[in-house]
DNA sequence: TCGCTATCTTGACGACGTCAAGATTGATTT
DNA sequence: AAATCAATCTTGACGTCGTCAAGATAGCGA
C-alpha cells in the first residue's frame, strides 16, 4: 500500500503539501495498479485526507491527471535529452535512434503515466505548466528529426505563434518518427503485440524494435531524402 | 437519445434479442458520447431493460466491450479487403498504401469503436470470436505487407500453432507499418496533433498521411528491401 | 399440461466523483 | 499580542456506476 503516514509534514489539520503528497501517491497508485485502478480517492486515502480534500489544489480528476501527464512529458522529455546526448558521444551513435529507444523505454518504465499523458482520459490542455511541456517534448522530436535530416536548426518551430507548421516541409518527417514510435510503444504498452512473443517474452519485440524498426526508420529518412516534397508527390498514383 | 422501442421484439417481460440489442445501443452511446460517456447502465437504459438483464448475454462490462471490439477488428478487416481491392483495380493503385489509409478512416468514422478496440479497457482475449476477429484484421496486414515485399504468400503465419514469429525475416517490416498507421491514427484520434491543425482543420493532417507519410512508408518498404535481416543488422553502431 | 430453464426485474451493496457547509489553522493586519 | 481573514481540510450527502442475490416471468420441450 505504501501508505505515506497520515497527515504528514505537519501533524495536524493541514496537510503541509498537499499537492506533492497527491502527486506522489498518484504516481504510486499508477504504478501499482494501473490506470483501471486509478482513483482520486485512493490517492486521497494514501496521502492520508479526505476525498474532498485534492479539490483545493487540482479541482477535479482531471486536474490531477493533468499534473501527472506534465510529470510524463518531462520525464519523457528527460529521458530524450540524455539519450541524445549518450548516442552524440558514441563514434556512429544516431541521435534520434536513440530518442525513439527513449520514447520506448520511458513508456515501459512507467506505463501507467504514459497512458496518463497519452490516453483517452481527458486531461486540461489550457494548463500552462502542462502545454509547456508538451511543447518542449515535441520541439525535441522536431529539433532532432531535422538535425538527421541535415536541416539547419533554423527557425524553431514552437517559436511560431500561433504554431502554424502547415507549409512545413520537414513535418511529414516529423511525424512519420513520431507516429513509429508511437506506434510501436502504443501497441506493445496496451498489450496488442503479447500473441506474437508468447515464448519469447517481450525481449525479442524490444530487440526488434531497437535494432530493425528504427534501423528502417532511420534508413529511410536517410535514402529518401524527402524535401523537396514535389519529388514525393503522389508516387502510389492513386489520388 | 434513440431510445429503443421498449421492450422491443416482443413486447414483454422478455425482449427476444437483448443481445443485438444491446450491441445497437452500445454503438449509438459511443458515438454520441465516446468511451468516456459509455456506460453499462446506460445501454441497458436505451435498450429498455434493467441494469442487471445484460449480464446473462455478456457476463460483464468486459464482456459488452469485447463484443464492440468484435465488431470493431470485423469493420477494420472489410475495410481494408474493400479498400485493397479497389486499389488493385486501378492503375498505378498500391493494395498496402490503401490499407493504411483504410485503417484511419475507420478509426475516424468510429473514433469510440475503435478506442474500444485498441484502448485500455481490458478485453477478454479469450473470447474465440474477439480473437478470430483480431487473428483475420492482422492477417491481412500480415498478407499485404509480404505482398508489397513481393514475397510469395507461402505458410500462413497465423495458422502456426502456437503463433510463433520469432524467426520471420517479415516481421519487421510488418510491424513498421503497423507501427506507423496506428501510432498516426492513434495521435489524430486522441487529439494530440490539434494543437498543429488550428487554421487548417484536420484534412491539412488528413492529407499529409495520406500522400506523404504513407508514401514515405511504401518508398521505404520498396527501396529498402530488407531481408536477409543481417544486412539490416546494428547499422546504427550504438548496440 | 406440466415443469424446466433461460431470461429479466427488483432491491441492495460498496465505490466512485463532486458539492455545500462547517471546522481548523497559518498568516496578515491592527 | 489580539483580531481578522483566507486558505485548507473534514463531514455528510447526492447521484451514478458495476455487480450480485433473490424472485418473477415466459418460452419450450417432455
Amino acid at each position: 500500500m505504501t501508505k505515506i503516514e497520515a497527515g504528514s509534514a505537519r501533524g495536524g489539520y493541514h496537510h503541509g503539501d498537499l499537492r506533492q503528497a497527491m502527486i506522489t501517491a498518484a504516481e504510486a497508485v499508477l504504478a501499482e495498479k494501473g490506470l483501471a485502478g486509478f482513483t482520486l480517492r485512493e490517492c486521497a486515502r494514501r496521502a492520508g485526507v479526505s476525498p474532498a480534500a485534492p479539490a483545493h489544489h487540482f479541482g477535479n480528476l482531471t486536474g490531477l491527471l493533468t499534473a501527472i501527464a506534465t510529470l510524463g512529458f518531462d520525464g519523457l522529455s528527460d529521458a530524450m535529452e540524455a539519450a541524445a546526448e549518450v548516442a552524440a558521444c558514441r563514434a556512429n551513435g544516431n541521435r534520434l535512434a536513440a530518442i525513439c529507444d527513449a520514447y520506448l523505454a520511458t513508456a515501459l518504465d512507467k506505463p501507467g503515466r504514459f497512458r496518463v499523458v497519452f490516453g483517452q482520459m481527458g486531461l486540461n490542455w489550457e494548463e500552462p505548466a502542462f502545454k509547456r511541456a508538451a511543447g518542449r517534448a515535441f520541439g525535441i522530436l522536431v529539433r532532432e528529426t531535422r538535425c538527421e535530416l541535415g536541416r539547419e536548426s533554423g527557425d524553431d518551430l514552437l517559436a511560431r505563434h500561433p504554431p502554424s507548421f502547415a507549409g512545413e516541409p520537414d513535418l511529414a518527417a516529423i511525424l512519420f518518427v513520431w507516429s513509429v514510435t508511437h506506434g510501436f510503444t502504443t501497441l506493445l504498452i496496451d498489450g496488442q503485440l503479447d500473441f506474437l512473443a508468447e515464448e519469447g517474452g517481450r525481449e525479442v519485440l524490444l530487440g526488434l524494435y531497437s535494432r530493425q524498426l528504427v534501423a528502417i526508420l532511420i534508413a529511410a529518412l536517410r535514402t529518401l531524402d524527402l524535401p523537396p516534397p514535389e519529388a514525393l508527390a503522389n508516387p502510389r498514383g492513386d489520388g
